[in-house]
DNA sequence: CTACTATGAATGAACGTTCATTTATAGATT
DNA sequence: AATCTATAAATGAACGTTCATTCATAGTAG
């Protein structure tokens, strides 16, 4: 017997790697439960409903990305670090991680996307969350057109171009990775990066 | 009585609308059929299997797109308009039209994409299509790029830059409309051709 | 003993699919 | 023109399956 904590955990681990592997469609507390190695009914007993099991899934995947996020972009630790070049590099190399970008987090990620806009719950967790990036991205730019005197840049315009490129080559990596490889991913959202802030990246 | 490719269509609309206003994973037969004003058993009559009619509905839905997208991108057309400025131009403009972003056909689009992980079918159909899309604009960025003679420019980066940057606004539009608006949306995409060639845009 | 955790057979609702039947259309026959 | 016949389209009740959920029962800890 496990604490509850414990198992909510586990089963959340089980539904990742169910929607991975057969699809959010496909998902059911059949497969789930089983895949975390235990009875049918356990779900139900710590998750009520699968509804609330699918919604608290898409909170553990989203709430783990936006502390990796926050980590990188709150305001102590990226002047603690130092220069805001290395802030917008460290960005980079989290949003294009292994961690982040493994298959079974895209799959899981994009699975709830794509029904985000008829379930008013994914919607908002989803749409939450985005905004929360925005926010942080925004303001690190807005810090580093300060600082290097970039005239003529407007720091939302290109917040909201650096996390839509992300989002898309996510997307790109998760159904045709045989054409984008993480590498080259990288370069290209390096490139959007380095021509906005030439003087901070190289 | 109507004929075959009538009620093909039929179904496939009423299924992008229920796709659309109830997510891919609620979309029924008995949904569909209704929505169509036909009853439950035409579907199978016409489409085989459930399946099939979702394939087929994917497949219509990225070939409507593909043609938009082949008028603007073909050779012909392109050099018989004069410039390639204007189809640079008449490329951000289709992206970013009404027809193109309106909910109903981003909702299906990134419905499939969300499954394209698990269900290998949709994977092909998404695939091929995006293949196509890259092949063609970076056609045009390298005609592009020769004709501005802009050095150190990477056509197929720029490409895979512009294409994800496209498919991450569609996203945001789609999740969080509220937040950006397609003439922003379409700001942000153009900011990005200026800045990859800005001899051609203005 | 009490309270909590865990099991998995049982339940009923919902689903895709089938098919006997009905309806509509077009060509042939008188 | 009118009638018959053949073919295809369309219907929806019925079927078998799958699913989420429930719950009686069993196990475990304090």
């Amino acid at each position: 017997m496990r604490s509850r904590s414990e198992r909510r955990l586990q089963l959340i681990d089980a539904t990742i790697r169910c929607i991975a592997q057969h699809g959010l469609s496909a998902t059911t507390m059949q497969l789930v439960t089983r895949e975390a190695g235990l009875s049918l009914g356990i779900a139900n007993l710590h998750f009520q409903s699968k509804e609330n099991l699918l919604a608290e899934t898409l909170r553990h995947v989203t709430r783990e990305y936006n502390d990796g996020l926050l980590a990188i972009l709150t305001p102590e630790n990226s002047t603690s670090d130092g220069c805001l070049a290395d802030t917008l590099e460290r960005l980079l190399d989290f949003q294009l991680s292994h961690g982040v970008t493994q298959r079974q987090k895209m799959a899981v990620w994009f699975a709830y996307y794509g029904e985000a806009s008829a379930r008013p719950i994914y919607q908002k967790i989803c749409s939450s969350s985005d905004r929360l990036s925005m926010q942080k991205v925004e303001e690190l730019f807005a810090a580093i057109v300060n600082e290097g005197e970039y005239q003529d840049r407007d720091p939302q315009q290109l917040a909201t171009g650096y996390l839509a490129l992300i989002d898309g080559l996510w997307l790109s990596l998760l159904v045709a990775p045989r054409v984008l490889t993480k590498a080259r991913g990288k370069d290209v959202a390096r490139a959007y990066l380095q021509q906005a802030f030439p003087k901070h990246l190289n």
